[in-house]
DNA sequence: AGAGTCAACTCGACAGTACGAGTTAGCGAC
DNA sequence: GTCGCTAACTCGTACTGTCGAGTTGACTCT
């Protein structure tokens, strides 16, 4: 679709239907536990065919805002639970942060030797030069949050990866950017566990506090791990929440 | 649909097609990165209308299986992400799972006081009676996840929740034939920590060993917090994965 | 050889129609 | 008052048809 300078975009109308609907359902119009009207009436209501309607009254199910049931109607579901594309995930929230005014410090930054756990991941051979990024997090001064994000070598070349600098954008769009690179999906591994050597020092932990960590590869569109994120959260300071739909 | 005894059920159409086309992707006839016949080519392979098609490979899509580009046609993804559907949840999981054959030993059931924690998410004052149920899994008669589910008292009643005996379905079946209660989502939150007193008993762990510790409250369609799931995982034999696209 | 045009192909959106199946309320019979 | 039937309402599935917009390859012209 193609907007020239002087028309106004319009979206589809099952998008606008979309978002009235929302509308209704914020403004308290159509309460939790209430009954839209039909298919039928909201044809009417907004003028147009029955098979838009569908499609819109199908979005908001998919989203979970409402329910609908054959023979009896839509309705509005009482929570909206948060949307599983809108909570928190570790591995997303490290690549769509910014690094600049976000409390962020690069404690290092270059190649490194790879630790056999990353080598595994990227398939090279343990040892071999990889662009290590690590990174703290502070919130009232204190920290709280250390995130080692490792790249492949070729992948970081010409990326400012392996820079001692805060970046001014988030890593997502820094690769997306530099490198044309477009990442699609992540698989996270979460443990308890008691904090590394350098995790003591940046931490001010004992040897026996518990850690969540968070090891979180980043795959491409064809399957290649572009990416990997080692997030290691002291218990005492960490809850991560995760919602869904049963 | 009704289904006489002398029929066959048959799936929709759609649905027929987004089986066939799973089917090839899985033999290899369309493989990852491949495109996959135009709309109107699977509409004569299936003698149906374009939207049925259109149907099928919009349910493929949304399912992370395939991309479909405008003007282009649609593509197989390299490696079908693991579904978030399908992705293990600490608290699904244990909602779902057959006490019976699954190493499963109720160590006590019944009314209890409510801690504080656990009143608050029911909202009922600490110490009022609800009704636990605590359960220790083992593999290869080893300890290794103690489920505490917590009920309100008049939900539990009439139930088994209560009693010290291993269920022969799953809570989730059992609630649904016993209440009518239907489970609508659920708001987990996972932490790392030192273990509590009966788990360090029932695990044989150190005072300082790291657990990754889970609560999960599952919600009807109403908003009520209708149960509480408290899973305990000790750090040195679990990590929890998840899976999520980007 | 390169640029532009056009036709054929592709998917996105929408309208209208029809039939089947599930639900509910009203009415009549007992 | 209760039960059964029916009509009206509801959503699920599927079809036919049209138009618009994006992509690509072949052909023509400079």
């Amino acid at each position: 679709m193609s907007v020239s300078d002087d028309e106004q975009y319009a979206p589809p109308k099952y998008a606008q239907i979309v978002t009235a609907i929302r509308r209704k359902i914020a403004d308290g119009t159509y309460p939790p536990g209430s009954q839209l009207p039909s298919e039928t009436a909201l044809v009417r209501e907004f003028a147009v065919s029955r098979p838009t309607v569908v499609r819109a009254l199908q979005v908001l199910q998919l989203r979970g805002i409402i329910d609908r049931e054959h023979g009896k109607g839509s309705y509005v579901k009482a929570i909206p639970p948060v949307g599983e594309e809108e909570s928190s995930r570790t591995g997303r929230a490290v690549l769509d942060r910014v690094e600049i005014g976000e409390g962020a410090a690069v404690l290092e930054a270059g190649a490194r030797p790879a630790p056999a756990n990353v080598a595994g991941m990227f398939g090279v051979p343990e040892g071999a030069p990889v662009v290590m990024r690590r990174v703290l997090l502070s919130e009232a001064d204190e920290p709280c949050e250390l995130v080692t994000a490792w790249a492949p070598i070729e992948l970081a070349e010409g990326t400012d990866l392996g820079r001692a600098q805060p970046l001014t954008v988030s890593i997502r769009q820094h690769l997306q950017g530099v490198k044309g690179l477009r990442f699609d999906h992540v698989v996270e591994r979460l443990s308890a566990r008691h904090p590394l050597p350098h995790e003591i020092d940046v931490f001010g932990l004992s040897k026996t506090a518990a850690v969540l960590g968070v090891v979180a590869r980043v795959f491409d569109g064809s399957g290649r791990v572009v990416l990997v994120i080692d997030v290691a959260l002291p218990g005492t300071m960490h809850e991560l929440e995760d919602a869904y739909s049963l």
